[in-house]
DNA sequence: GAGTCGACTTGGGTTAAACGAT
DNA sequence: ATCGTTTAACCCAAGTCGACTC
């Protein structure tokens, strides 16, 4: 017994170290992605050339010709191509026709089925389960178009619009300078979009009053145009208190009335919200038309502020197929237009105001259209990897190219695969915020540093990247690198383009001839998942699920950290902190009592050595150990919600990892899928779960 | 080549719904 | 059953990249 005693003290210390080291291993900074980066690097030979550049000639277009030996070597041809499937798919339209009506008896039926639902739901919720479960549609083992068409049969309903403008209650008052007003519905409208923010900070900006001021304007009458001539003088408190008493409202509301809303949702869903492609019915993502407000845009945008306008049906053109029955616009409108294109994947679009683009209605990722895309993104990266190798090397060898537009490549290129950057195309000036990426990256976007602390020829970034978010890094380069950004910044304003003789068309025309579809966003979607694949290998260690899904969280942050996905720490994250901090303290606490327990137990068991004190034993122990558990658990929860405060996974995720690295991974260490795909990403991966095993290999 | 447009992917923030503790 | 917290759905802006035009 006292041997036994012993081994469990020892069993107990030993687990409280692995806690430690559970909480404390591999915790990194931001530092990580540099060391994970660097780590990275040595697959591909880093060998310090000692040569320096040859001087080069003063003026830039006075290098040397391009020599004519430099072209890219033949791409590989690829061996296992077949992986993806490329024989033609014939779907005649009779059969999409059949299915069709097939569909519309399912609509009738509508009605009737819903009050079942209800009715005997929990009665036929199993089965009808399983049904649903056989009836799921696996795209992914048939044949793609191969012809350029996205489908042959699409029918849809159209989209939703925005609801009318309500005019507020005549006591909810306006007032400028001090003296009440009536506004015009128009004007009062857009009023509202501004009441509606006065809590945001960006309400106080310059541009945003200037540009909402200007715009609002042109929705007044003329007499309102003329009392109305300072901005500051408008006071829209009442209304911005009306519009929280709504919301409060809403949350207040009975059970009965949230229960109608939400089924009156779901009808919309249910009319709105799928379509038919080809012979199936497919949801559609977003079948709601943008209401009108104030545009936000990200970061310092010139054009915040400005009236994001109403749209109506004659702004909408509709793309089906000639054979469905067209959506009907609401009565008394017309369709701008009704297209049959497809070659093309979207349902519904309109321009929209602000920087005149155009907006689309398409399908839901689960959809197989955008699958079979996803898919093949992926594909093409693992193409990359194979490849990849080959690449390097000869951008490392372009380094030393005689011309400047063939450096500058070679560089750009380095640091989109080192650092996962973007590719950085212009944008126009004035109209969007100062955001850059790679090609687009300016002087006074990097310093560089000879030698920095223990480091030498470090390169630090500092930019705005998409959305504004801010790229900051400090990172050891090769030699040659430094030589030639020295090279670069030569005679250039802080202002100036850093490589001035490229931009995105040209690399990626450049890395199309190294690897057939090839750009540079497939070296962001290669680098995350091989880092992915890398880091599971890495972390993932016999132990508990919990402790599994820690590294795989890990793995994911790593991911995340390489391709900046940064957020704004949750508002309410200091104080989840606590409390997750308070239960551990609790569990702790219960943990020693149930410790003591056990050991008066055992002590009275050496005492008596009766049956029952022995079972007393056990049940302690069990005790003990269940606590331990949930303790163990809710230690990996805080460590890992510390580590993620600044991170968002949810991009990497959904966008840049090949799920069929977490699927396989699920598969070899048992753990449940559910516990790394909620319900959505399981749909939008159905292919990667049926058809990934635990030895796949990116 | 430069400039523009169109289609489609990627992105963080906000809001509503689901969840779990009490 | 209720409440506060957490998670997922939704929102729509902002990128990438190929095609087309001149």
């Amino acid at each position: 017994d006292k041997h036994k005693e012993k081994e469990h003290k020892h069993k107990d210390h030993k687990k409280d170290k692995e806690r430690e080291k559970i909480k404390h291993s591999n915790r990194y900074t931001f530092f990580f992605s540099l060391k994970l980066r660097t780590e990275h690097e040595s697959i591909f030979h880093l060998e310090r050339s000692p040569t320096a550049i040859k001087s080069e000639p003063e003026d830039d277009n006075g290098f040397y010709p391009s020599p004519k030996h430099n072209k890219a070597p033949k791409r590989e041809k690829d061996d296992d191509e077949e992986e993806y499937p490329k024989k033609v798919k014939v779907e005649h339209d009779k059969k999409a026709k059949k299915r069709k009506h097939e569909y519309e008896d399912d609509e009738e039926e509508e009605d009737t089925k819903h009050k079942k639902k209800t009715k005997d739901k929990k009665a036929t919720e199993g089965k009808k389960g399983k049904k649903e479960e056989e009836e799921k549609w696996k795209w992914w083992e048939e044949e793609r178009y191969t012809d350029g068409s996205k489908w042959r049969f699409l029918e849809h309903k159209g989209p939703v619009f925005a609801p009318p403008y309500e005019p507020l209650p005549n006591k909810v008052k306006f007032y400028y300078d001090g003296k009440q007003m009536k506004l015009s519905a128009p004007a009062e409208e857009v009023a509202t979009f501004f009441a509606k923010m006065l809590d945001h900070e960006y309400t106080t900006k310059d541009i945003f009053r200037k540009n909402f001021y200007k715009d609002w304007r042109k929705e007044m009458t003329s007499e309102e145009k003329s009392i109305i001539t300072d901005l500051n003088k408008c006071e829209f408190r009442e209304m911005s208190e009306y519009f929280k008493a709504q919301s409060e409202a809403r949350k207040q509301m009975s059970k009965e009335e949230k229960q109608k809303i939400k089924e009156e949702n779901e009808r919309i869903l249910q009319e709105y919200g799928f379509c038919i492609m080809d012979n199936h019915k497919e949801r559609i993502g977003n079948f709601r038309i943008e209401p009108p407000g104030l545009f936000r845009g990200r970061g310092d945008h010139p054009k915040m502020g400005m009236l994001k306008r109403r749209i109506r049906p004659e702004d909408i053109i509709i793309n089906c197929s000639k054979d469905s029955k067209q959506p009907k616009p609401p009565p008394g409108t017309k369709w701008k237009e009704v297209r049959h294109d497809n070659k093309v994947t979207w349902l519904v679009s309109w321009t929209e105001n602000i920087q005149g683009s155009i907006k689309y209605i398409m399908l839901n990722p689960s959809s197989r259209i955008k699958g079979e895309k996803d898919w093949q993104k992926y594909e093409t990266a693992r193409r990359l990897k194979k490849c990849v190798d080959r690449i390097r090397t000869q951008y490392r060898d372009d380094w030393k190219s005689k011309e400047m537009r063939i450096r500058q490549r070679a560089v750009a290129l380095y640091f989109i695969d080192k650092l996962a950057l973007r590719a950085g195309n212009e944008k126009e000036e004035g109209e969007t915020a100062d955001t850059v990426g790679c090609c687009s990256l300016r002087v006074e976007h990097i310093k560089l540093y000879p030698k920095l602390d223990e480091q030498e020829y470090v390169v630090e970034f500092d930019f705005l990247g998409k959305d504004s978010i801010r790229y900051y890094n400090k990172i050891p380069v090769e030699k040659r690198v430094f030589k030639n950004l020295q090279l670069f910044l030569e005679n250039k304003q802080p202002e100036d383009d850093l490589f001035d003789r490229l931009n995105t068309s040209i690399l990626n025309k450049h890395l199309q001839e190294l690897m057939d579809g090839l750009t540079a966003k497939v070296f962001r979607t290669y680098n995350a998942s091989i880092t992915l694949q890398q880091q599971l290998k890495e972390l993932t260690s016999e132990d508990s699920i919990p402790a599994k899904i820690l590294s795989y969280n890990r793995a994911n942050r790593a991911v995340a950290i390489l391709c900046n996905h940064q957020r704004a720490p949750p508002k309410t994250f200091e104080k989840s902190m606590q409390n997750l901090q308070t239960k551990i303290d609790e569990k702790q606490k219960q943990l020693s009592a149930a410790r003591k327990q056990l050991k008066a137990a055992k002590a009275d068991h050496k005492a008596s050595h009766d049956e029952k004190s022995r079972k007393t034993v056990e049940v302690k122990r069990k005790a003990v150990q269940r606590i331990e558990e949930q303790l163990m658990k809710l230690q990996v929860q805080a460590t890992d919600r510390e580590e993620n405060k600044q991170i968002a996974l949810g991009t990497s995720k959904l966008n840049y990892l090949d799920p069929r690295i977490s699927v396989a991974w699920c598969k070899k260490w048992s753990i449940p899928i559910e516990k790394i795909y909620n319900k959505t990403q399981r749909e939008k991966f159905a292919w990667a779960i049926d058809m990934a095993e635990k030895d796949y290999e990116f």
